[in-house]
DNA sequence: CGGCTTGTGTGAATCTTTTCACAGACGCCA
DNA sequence: TGGCGTCTGTGAAAAGATTCACACAAGCCG
C-alpha cells in the first residue's frame, strides 16, 4: 500500500469514503516532508492545496515587518491544516514552519470539495474543524486583550495543560518542548518578561521549570489567579466514543 | 406575508430554498426585539438558536472579570451570528447586544442543520461563514500582538475604512457611529490613550474627528505607517441594494 | 431654555514592559 | 571530553500605557 493511502486512511475525516473515492483522493495527493525549522508555505503564496499533517509537528506563525514571529498555533500528526482554501482563500495570511523533522500530504482543494458536496460528514467535519479552530482563537484573543503578561502566560499554561498536559508524580507536565522565546511569541511578549515571570511562579510554587520544560505544580491556585476553573488536562476527550489506537498518541 | 418569512427571504443563504423548506424555517423560527444596549445572549447560555439580524446593529463582546469589555466585532443586518450552536457549541462563550434597536429572528440550530445536509450551497455558505470570520479575527490578533497602541489603532482604521469606509469631499467618512472608549475596547487600550492618538493623528494630518464621528484625510500614509497596501473603501459591497430610511444619517 | 448624560481633551504620577547588555548553564555532538 | 550554540537569569535605564482627577463641549429631553 503507498504511503499516501496510509495516511489518508489513518485521517478520520475520509474513514467512510469508498474505495474509488479514496483512490481518487490518493492519486492526486502529494508526500513532502520537511527538515526541522523549514518552511512549509510562506504568507502570500498561492493556495491550492489543503495539507495534512503526517508525522512530526507544524507551527502556524506570522512574522511583523520587523522580524518578529507571532505563533498561532501548533498542527499535530493527523491534523489538516491550511484548511482555509476551502472558503476560497487562494493565497496564504501565514507562516507555516516544521518545528520538527515533518511528512505533510498535500490535498488539492477542489478534490476536498467535491468530497465535501457528497458527503456529509466530510462537510460537517471541515465545517467542525474550522470552526473549533475560531474558537480556540477567539479564546486567545480576550485572553490577550486586556490582560497582563503575568495574566497571558497563565491563560496560555492553562491551555498548554489542557493540550499537552500529563499528571506525574510531579505534577503535571506538559509534553511539548518550549522555550521562553516560544512562550513570549504565542502571548506577544518579550523573552525576558517570560523569564521573570515564570521566575516569579516558580517561587510561588505554582510551576517548577527546567530547559524547555514546564510542570505545574498547583494547577488550581494557578486557575483561581485568573478566576478560571482549573481544566481537565489531557482532557477534551475527543466526541467520539470509540478511538482509534494509535492516533494522536 | 408574515415578518418572518419577509426577513428569511432577505437572507441570501436561504433564497434557494424550497416553498415548503422556507416554510418549515420559517414555522419554527421566532422573532424578538431588542432595545439598544440591552443583551441579546450572554456568556454561559445555553445556545440553541442560530440568529439572523433582521434590522439594528449588534455586538459581540467579552466581558471581563472585572468588568471590561472588550469588542470582537459587529453584526449587520442580514448576518447570521451565533453560529457556533452549529459545529456543536452548546453554550454562548461571548456577549452579544443590541448595538441599537434590533430586531432578530432566531432559528433553532438543528433545523439548520438539517438544511446543511440536504443543500450544499447553505452548507458551504455556513462553512465560508465560519471560515470569514475566522481569518478576520485571525487578523486582527497579528495585529495586536507586539504592537504599539498607536500601530492597534492605525489598523483598526485601517479595517474600518474597509467593512464601513465611504468616500466623501473631505476624506473616507467611517459610516458607524464608535466613540472612544468603543475604539479603546476594539483594540484593548484605555479611552484616554485612544484620546491622544488619535489627536496625534489629526495634527499630523492623518485624520479629522469630531463627537463618535472619524474621517480618514490621509489613507495612503496612514496604511504606509504600518506598512501595508492601503485598502479599498466601501469594498464588500453590501448585497442589499435598498436601504433602510432614516437610519444613521 | 436649563439641566443631564455622554463624549472628548489634558496633565501628573505610577506601573508595566521593553530594551540593552551581559553571565552562566545546559546539552548536543564532533 | 571539550567546545559551541541555544536557553535561561538578572539589572538598570527608558519607553509606553494606565490611572486618576478634572474641565469642558455637545446633544437630548423634560
Amino acid at each position: 500500500m503507498s504511503e499516501r493511502l496510509w495516511h489518508l486512511r489513518r485521517c478520520r475525516l475520509f474513514e467512510r469514503l469508498s474505495a474509488e473515492e479514496i483512490a481518487r483522493l490518493e492519486s492526486r495527493a502529494m508526500v513532502r516532508t520537511f527538515a526541522r525549522k523549514s518552511p512549509i508555505f510562506l504568507p502570500g503564496d498561492h493556495a491550492r492545496d489543503v495539507l495534512l499533517l503526517a508525522s512530526g509537528r507544524a507551527q502556524i506563525c506570522n512574522l511583523t515587518e520587523d522580524g518578529k514571529r507571532a505563533i498561532l498555533g501548533f498542527i499535530e500528526p493527523g491534523e489538516l491544516f491550511g484548511e482555509l482554501v476551502i472558503v476560497g482563500a487562494t493565497t496564504r495570511d501565514h507562516f507555516a514552519e516544521a518545528a520538527e523533522k515533518s511528512t505533510i500530504l498535500l490535498l488539492p482543494g477542489d478534490e476536498i470539495l467535491n468530497l465535501m458536496e457528497n458527503h456529509t460528514e466530510v462537510s460537517m467535519g471541515i465545517t467542525r474543524l474550522i470552526g473549533m479552530r475560531r474558537q480556540r482563537i477567539e479564546r486567545r484573543l480576550k485572553n490577550l486583550l486586556f490582560q497582563s503578561n503575568r495574566q497571558r502566560l497563565t491563560y496560555l499554561l492553562l491551555e498548554l495543560v489542557e493540550q499537552y498536559g500529563q499528571t506525574t508524580a510531579e505534577g503535571i507536565l506538559i509534553k511539548i518542548k518550549l522555550s521562553h522565546q516560544d512562550l513570549a511569541d504565542i502571548i506577544g511578549a518579550t523573552r525576558e518578561t517570560v523569564t521573570v515571570v515564570l521566575g516569579e511562579m516558580q517561587n510561588e510554587g505554582l510551576v517548577r521549570t527546567g530547559r524547555r520544560k514546564i510542570i505545574i505544580c498547583a494547577l488550581d491556585r494557578l486557575a483561581e489567579s485568573v478566576h478560571e476553573p482549573p481544566p481537565l488536562p489531557k482532557s477534551t476527550p475527543r466526541q467520539t466514543p470509540q478511538r482509534m489506537p494509535g492516533m494522536m498518541s
